[in-house]
DNA sequence: ATTGGTGCAAATGGTTTGCACATTA
DNA sequence: TAATGTGCAAACCATTTGCACCAAT
């Protein structure tokens, strides 16, 4: 079952009506992938949906983070972020140089994040790593020019 | 030395100013600890301070963040909250129920960082880990009514 | 027919900025 | 005195909301 599919079925479970426009932005949105802002998702969406509005945008990308369909981030610039990969959970690493962002997943942190749980006594549902730095292309311009 | 001679000895070595309110913002904040939003630290300066700006307490926050002293974090709700505590590094638990945060640490975040960076070729300077759920009331609350 | 969704434009709210005045070096 | 910082108000900008109209159940 694909993302568009799964999101109708949604809907219906919750009560909400199936409209072209939330199908079309869900559409988008997978296709886009990655972290995508509510603005590169209207962007994306202009070229073939015009009729689009920014809110039902906004609109439907909060839906789907209030779903579990897609999950806000953030990296510190003023953007909210929503990433299309809620099932296979990964975190990032941020150039803090050029921006870029590259997913991983790595196992032991699950690990980590029991101890913590445990020993706080939280009960955990998710959560966020983020790894900040230079990527390999921006470390060998900073050795290069300085 | 503490956090107020620290900031201006900061100050010396970037040629900026020496300025009361710089002083006073720095102390204010190091009082306050934990995440510290702007407007936090806006009402604790106003009851000794009433004459300090809003736009001085921002761009002071702001100042100690790119010199290192404080650190940015965000927790979802749209508030840029700057973190005292830079030298003991420490990550968050997050209740997602009530909005409580507690500090903690673990050295095997540390482990992680490497592992990945050696993977993917980047020189990590920092990370942000939050672990997201239900603190021990909250917890008790959900079992109780539901 | 009723309920809920959409698009627009206006409102919101946190953060930044322009500018005249005050302060530091 | 030259350079920089401050406070205020206005600007900004991402996001949300009120409302009249439209579409799905």
């Amino acid at each position: 079952m694909d993302d568009a599919q799964r999101f109708i079925d949604l809907l219906r479970r919750r009560g909400l009506k199936h409209t072209i426009q939330r199908e079309e932005i869900v559409k988008a949105f997978a296709s886009l992938g990655g972290h995508v802002s509510a603005e590169e998702l209207y962007d994306r969406l202009r070229e073939t949906h015009p009729g689009i509005g920014f809110s039902t945008v906004y609109r439907t990308l909060n839906l789907l983070a209030e779903c579990g369909m897609a999950r806000r981030v953030s990296f510190g610039d003023g953007l909210t972020r929503f990433d299309t990969n809620v099932g296979d959970h990964h975190d990032h690493l941020v150039c803090t140089s050029c921006g870029r962002t590259v997913e991983f997943s790595n196992v032991e942190v699950e690990r980590i994040q029991e101890a913590v749980a445990a020993e706080h006594g939280f009960e955990i549902h998710h959560h966020r790593l983020e790894l900040y730095g230079l990527c390999p292309e921006c470390r060998q311009a900073t050795r290069a020019t300085g």
